[in-house]
DNA sequence: TTACCTGCAAAGGGTTTGCACTTTG
DNA sequence: CAAAGTGCAAACCCTTTGCAGGTAA
């Protein structure tokens, strides 16, 4: 009805997609919240807003929204899926193997890389993920402690 | 028997494991293979030369030369894992999202910004996956011609 | 109105695990 | 000989799909 909708209705529009209600709902719990859901936690996001609406559409939708460049997947370490709102500065992640908390970066490196390898092997590169993982400052310190004790 | 095997069986005790003809194999056949292999290429490839290994042992294996750093399990794109025998050099993927070839390179980059997250955030970074993908030169201009045609 | 979307439940594909047997050290 | 590893088949988990009923445009 308002304005919002609108816009994103054309989006979907625009992919040859209907905007329903599930969709606008998916869309707006993982643009709220700080990203890097694995489709159960979205799911259950969702769920507190709409009980019945069903993991299978969940990832139909982000199936569709991937496809249509809104969200995006990525390979957390973990052995599913994480999925994240795209954003307009590309970033990337470090996931803490102690406690599973993640910390998004910029690293304009990677432009130079992809610059790179487009001149020298004649690549396009459509998307880039720089995954780092290790253990982040406060796991460290527990780590320290526990071998002294 | 020989030397190889002695060097190998330490490397495994001293992982509290033990050396078994299945994961001599499996190795072997990893190390001489050209990297990316998944699981099942991998196993096909291992039966080729002891025919009853089981795909169950193909994964246990993996999981302790992974947990021993001689193996890494990349995710390239698709949705299950990729493994390859780590050797010296850090090197990067770029997979061809039309024909699902993979591009090595090297991008010492990333080491900066490792470098810099450590010091910035007090991060320790263990390991580092740069996974670009697109399209490769001959791909591209095979959708070149698409268009014309 | 009709093509698209949903929920449900069942199927799928990659990976892991329980168990009885075999092998390593 | 005890502990660790193997093969087999069943179990598992995340993800996808078929279908009948619902909904956007």
């Amino acid at each position: 009805m308002n304005k919002q909708d609108d816009v994103l209705r054309a989006a979907f529009h625009g992919a040859g997609r209907r905007l329903t209600a599930q969709r606008r709902l998916i869309l707006e719990v993982l643009e709220e919240s700080e990203g890097h859901l694995d489709a159960e936690a979205l799911h259950d996001r969702v769920k507190a807003r709409a009980p019945n609406i069903s993991l299978a559409t969940v990832y139909r939708t982000l199936a569709v929204l991937e496809d249509m460049g809104r969200v995006e997947k990525h390979s957390l370490g973990e052995d599913h899926g994480h999925y994240e709102a795209v954003r307009d500065r590309p970033h990337y992640h470090f996931a803490c193997l102690g406690c599973g908390k993640v910390i998004e970066f910029d690293a304009p490196e990677v432009a130079r890389v992809v610059r790179r390898l487009n001149k020298e092997k004649g690549v396009q590169v459509t998307d880039a993920h720089l995954n780092l993982s290790g253990y982040c400052a406060r796991c460290r310190k527990k780590q320290d402690e526990g071998m002294r004790g």
